[in-house]
DNA sequence: AAAGTCTTCAACCGCCGGCGA
DNA sequence: CTCGCCGGCGGTTGAAGACTT
């Protein structure tokens, strides 16, 4: 409202959303005549537009080419991909997806997979685990006060986290599990040197090591290692599975994750299915997993709706299609 | 039922680069 | 070299619909 018109500085041109009318006038135009010389076009087409919002609605919607409706998994995948390669490029990436336009794909980035991204706790600029969200204090207080309620907490040190309190002889923290963070740490500092160095890449043993770490903590242990871990520099890099666990599984009891392989495996699943080529089968993890609804087993547009735009599908962690991908990745950043 | 809030996405805007004069 | 035109791009908006209170 407040903006100033493009079009309608001379004869009044029309704004807005077009009409069947219009579309129509257009569509026959264009099939008559083909498009180009987008200016003088609608005046010859019969139309009260300026060339630019013709060549805008033949683009983005008249064209017979489109392909609507719900973008399919694999289609969000290459968007990813595509994304983290070349950010917002949105014509690039819609070069690679036929009958896509890159205003389609913005708008579906914009409000679909951009909120997933944040919400897995994964930067959509960088496509990196995100550090600068976290709310340590609630943290802190959450998982502190109930087990230390003499002492304040922000002055809970290493020592009482390991031995226990006096009061509580139990450690609050198992020392096995700063262990594992200690080592699974290392292995994400490999991995960020890696991105430096062309041709090094994480090798298999340490990839399991890391699975394997992760596999080990319950719900509770992971959230408890938060605090320990803001307080100690060397942990920083952990520290996006906060917002990981929090977000994703707010609800459940650590029962329902007890059995499974744990947070971290579907936490891996998530982040994989989003950044791999769908080369291995969906593989369900449990009964308390979200379960994903393939679109083509979908009948109708509500059920579709529930996929790609709220669930997460599962899938198995797939470390060589991530590891490949990651090649890509660094590949392009050197390249570009 | 109605008012308020949130989400979606078609369409707009300003800017930029290529090109011909 | 500069100027103006044009097509194309990416960011942003706001009406309409969906959802919540």
């Amino acid at each position: 409202m407040g903006r100033s018109p493009c079009c309608e500085k001379k004869n009044g041109l029309k704004k807005g959303p077009w009409t069947p009318e219009e579309d129509q006038k257009l569509v026959d135009y264009i099939n008559k005549h083909g498009y180009g010389n987008w200016r003088t076009l609608p005046k010859n087409a019969g139309l009260q537009r300026c060339g630019k919002s013709c060549r805008l609605r033949w683009t983005n919607y008249l064209r017979p080419d489109i392909k609507r409706g719900r973008f399919s998994f694999e289609e969000e995948e290459t968007i990813i991909q595509l994304h983290s390669i070349m950010g917002n490029k949105w014509s690039a990436i819609a070069a690679r997806l036929p009958g896509r336009t890159d205003n389609e794909i913005k708008n579906y980035w914009n409000t679909h997979i951009r909120k997933r991204l944040l919400k897995m706790g994964i930067d959509p600029v960088t496509h990196s685990p995100r550090l600068d969200l976290l709310d340590i204090s609630s943290i802190l207080s959450s998982s502190l006060n109930n087990s230390s309620h003499h002492h304040h907490h922000q002055h809970m040190n290493m020592s009482r986290l390991l031995m226990g309190d006096g009061h509580h002889h139990q450690p609050l923290l198992n020392p096995e599990i700063l262990k594992l963070a200690a080592s699974l740490f290392s292995t994400s500092q490999h991995q960020n040197q890696n991105q430096d160095h062309s041709g090094n890449t994480i090798n298999q043993t340490e990839i399991n090591q890391y699975q394997t770490g992760y596999n080990m903590l319950g719900n509770q242990e992971l959230q408890a290692c938060f605090p320990i871990m803001d307080q100690y520099a060397e942990f920083q890099d952990l520290m996006p599975m906060k917002t990981v666990v929090q977000d994703s599984f707010p609800s459940k009891h650590d029962d329902d994750y007890s059995n499974s392989n744990s947070v971290l495996e579907a936490f891996y699943s998530d982040f994989a299915s989003v950044l791999t080529t769908p080369s291995s089968s969906p593989t369900p993890l449990n009964s308390s997993s979200t379960t994903y609804i393939n679109s083509s087993t979908c009948s109708t547009e509500d059920e579709k709706e529930s996929y790609c735009s709220t669930e997460i599908p599962d899938y198995s962690f797939d470390v060589n299609g991530f590891l490949q991908f990651q090649d890509t990745k660094n590949h392009w950043d050197r390249v570009m």
